[in-house]
RNA sequence: GGGGGAGUAGUUAAGUUGGUUAUAACGCCGGCUUGUCACGCCGGAGGCCGCGGGUUCAAGUCCCGUCUCUCCCGCCA
């Protein structure tokens, strides 16, 4: 037998660096890894050399090992090395509490190059940060940086801590196709066209939606993947053009025993990535609840100052701005900040004016509650009697201060939601060790769109609408709830779902509803209104954000520090240098040529 | 599509009302150094001040445009 040569061996690692401890003191090993570091003292040499599982001092000796020492003095950190040599136990003042592995070090008897490093373009360390871009062009050294490199070993666990609880119950992991039907509803579509099919082409899946239902169709039961989906849209902190899905559908299922699964699935994942019981139970609220009492659909429940309803208490105050408000049926809200009247400087009370003016309300009011009455541009449009009834029902005391806005519904609850947001930030009263989790239920399901005159699905046109509300559908579409459900964590949605349709006839209404041609529907969903009709189980489930429940979990400001190779806000790679110009031979392939639109 | 922030040495930053040769730290190069671990000490090199115009006797600094990164609004069924 030939023994097949190899012209640059690599010597095969007996132990990582991070693992070694007190108790390997005296063994012979062999690591492989990174010169994190290197202090040469002259008549002492240390180095640090980096693997995945951490660091371990290494110490080459001059006196003994001289042409080691010659050889290690000069190359560059950064490069990668194997070390053989023996563990020891560190003299005790020389041993580092502050490092896993510093009670040993190796003492070197052999080094071998592998890879001589140039020059960094950037430090590896937590200490200096180098600027987004650079990291990004760069993103492999970025990687190598112990903050980073955790972020990313600790989302790849909550993906683990996913499969197996999913799997525990009864979840299977199917694949579906990346190359999808183009259906140019909701986000924009990545495009793929197609050699073969001239003028025709796929789209790049916005979520593997349609192809989880038929699953359900074909009789498996529970279905789950880890899936990349797409979005050519703007992107966001929280957003990324490609992202990854937890996308799960259960078979004969009902709402409440979707919530309930995904409630034992969120409190095993959560609780086993922190290791105590940091969820009990995720509570429940109604879409109405969340707008009326936070201004948002998906509330940030780290910290208070709720949105109080002033409306029924301030019908006889003459004040233009409420009474305008409450003639086109509005509403007028309040906030009470609890003891903070000194931040609200004349200057921070218009900075905040400004925003609701640029939500669309006509300003904010403001009342500095103090023990001998308001200070108030608003006070004299108010009775003494008033006056006693408003601070009574919003529990305010001297100190506090109370901003009003008036207008219609939901322009001043989602004012007042943004403010709500604005305040905790400026006010620092977030508590950031918390994970707050929320299911946020009985959404609309249809809004109507001004521009385009018709209604429009809320979620999408596959959910269900709420079993009661289904007669109503064609007489009162404003008025249907759908049968779909948000989980919400600190003011981020992480996922949602919804029981989908599986009855044709329903399907074809709410087509009809959102005006698509019997043919429209046909040409678009026709495989699927089919599929309905041979045999469809009543289905639902939920796709979760892994990036975003990363990014929660690991207490980071954005999705790209959980993701290995994330994208610019403007989508290009700055590693890679994609997007880039296509050959004019891979677009004549295509059946597609270049043209600048004027 | 719109609004805000940023861009100065390899990196991170400072740079005053426009005014001598654009600073510092880390890194880099050379030397010294036996217990360092953000090692220390001495010396040195390193600049298209994002790019393009303009104002001015004079621009890193002021004005206009543009590019890139970033945060937000729109958008994300």
């Amino acid at each position: 037998m030939n023994t097949p040569q190899s012209s640059s061996p690599v010597w095969l690692r007996t132990h990582r660096c991070g693992t070694l401890t007190a108790a390997d003191a005296g063994r012979t090993v062999t690591l492989n890894g990174w010169l994190a570091k290197s202090r040469n003292l002259g008549g002492l040499l240390f180095l640090d050399l980096r693997d995945q599982s951490g660091k371990l001092q290494v110490v080459v000796n001059p006196e003994t090992h001289g042409a080691l020492f010659h050889q290690m003095e000069s190359v560059r950190q950064e490069s990668t090395v194997g070390v053989r040599g023996t563990v020891r136990l560190r003299p005790g003042e020389m041993q580092n509490a502050q490092m896993a592995t510093g009670a040993v070090e190796i003492v070197a008897e052999e080094i071998q190059v592998y890879s001589e490093s140039e020059v960094l373009p950037f430090a590896i360390s937590d200490i200096t940060e180098a600027s987004d871009a650079l990291r990004l062009q760069y993103r492999y050294l970025d990687l190598r940086r112990d903050s980073v490199k955790e972020k990313i070993l600790q989302r790849i666990r909550i993906a683990q801590l996913f499969r197996k609880s999913l799997e525990s119950h009864g979840f299977l992991d199917f694949e579906t196709p990346y190359l999808y039907k183009s259906t140019p509803e909701g986000a924009r579509e990545f495009l793929v066209p197609s050699r073969m099919h001239p003028g025709s082409g796929y789209a790049l899946p916005q979520s593997p939606q349609l192809f989880k239902q038929l699953l359900m169709v074909s009789g498996f039961d529970r279905y789950y993947q880890i899936v990349k989906c797409f979005r050519d849209e703007d992107m966001r902190a929280d957003r990324q053009p490609e992202f990854t899905q937890i996308d799960c559908e259960i078979s004969f299922a009902t709402l409440p025993m979707v919530l309930e699964t995904f409630d034992a699935v969120m409190k095993e994942v959560v609780n086993a990535f922190y290791g105590c019981e940091k969820i009990t139970s995720i509570p429940r609220i109604t879409y109405q609840y969340a707008m009326d009492t936070y201004g948002s659909d998906k509330p940030d429940t780290r910290f208070d100052l709720t949105l109080q309803d002033l409306s029924a208490l301030v019908h006889e105050v003459e004040f233009a701005v409420f009474q305008s408000a409450l003639s086109q049926g509005g509403i007028v809200n309040a906030i009470v900040v609890p003891q903070q009247e000194a931040f609200f400087s004349r200057k921070r009370l218009d900075e905040y004016t400004e925003l609701m003016k640029q939500n669309g309300l006509a300003g904010l009011g403001w009342i500095k509650v103090q023990a001998e009455g308001w200070q108030s541009p608003m006070a004299k449009f108010f009775s003494p009697a008033q006056i006693e009834a408003v601070q009574t029902a919003l529990g305010a005391k001297p100190g506090d201060v109370v901003l009003v806005a008036a207008g219609l519904r939901k322009t001043v609850q989602l004012g007042l939601g943004l403010l709500r947001n604005t305040l905790a930030k400026h006010l620092n009263l977030t508590r950031h060790e918390d994970v707050r989790f929320l299911w946020v239920t009985d959404f609309p399901a249809f809004e109507y769109n001004e521009e385009g005159k018709r209604w429009a699905a809320c979620h999408h046109p596959f959910t269900s609408p709420a079993f009661c509300d289904i007669e109503r559908l064609e007489t009162d579409p404003g008025s249907v709830h759908a049968a779909a459900y948000d989980l919400v964590c600190n003011g981020f949605e992480l996922g949602g779902g919804s029981i989908r349709i599986h009855q044709p006839e329903l399907q074809a209404r709410v087509f009809a509803l959102l005006g698509l041609t019997p043919e429209e529907t046909e040409q678009k969903f026709g495989f699927l209104l089919k599929a309905l009709r041979l045999g469809a189980p009543p289905h639902g489930g939920i796709a979760l954000g892994l990036d975003r429940i990363a990014m929660i979990l690991t207490g980071s400001d954005a999705i790209r520090d959980v993701i290995p190779f994330p994208k610019t806000q403007r989508g290009t790679c700055l590693l890679t240098g994609s997007p880039s110009p296509l050959s004019p031979q891979g677009l004549s392939e295509l059946h597609l040529q270049w043209k600048e639109l004027p």
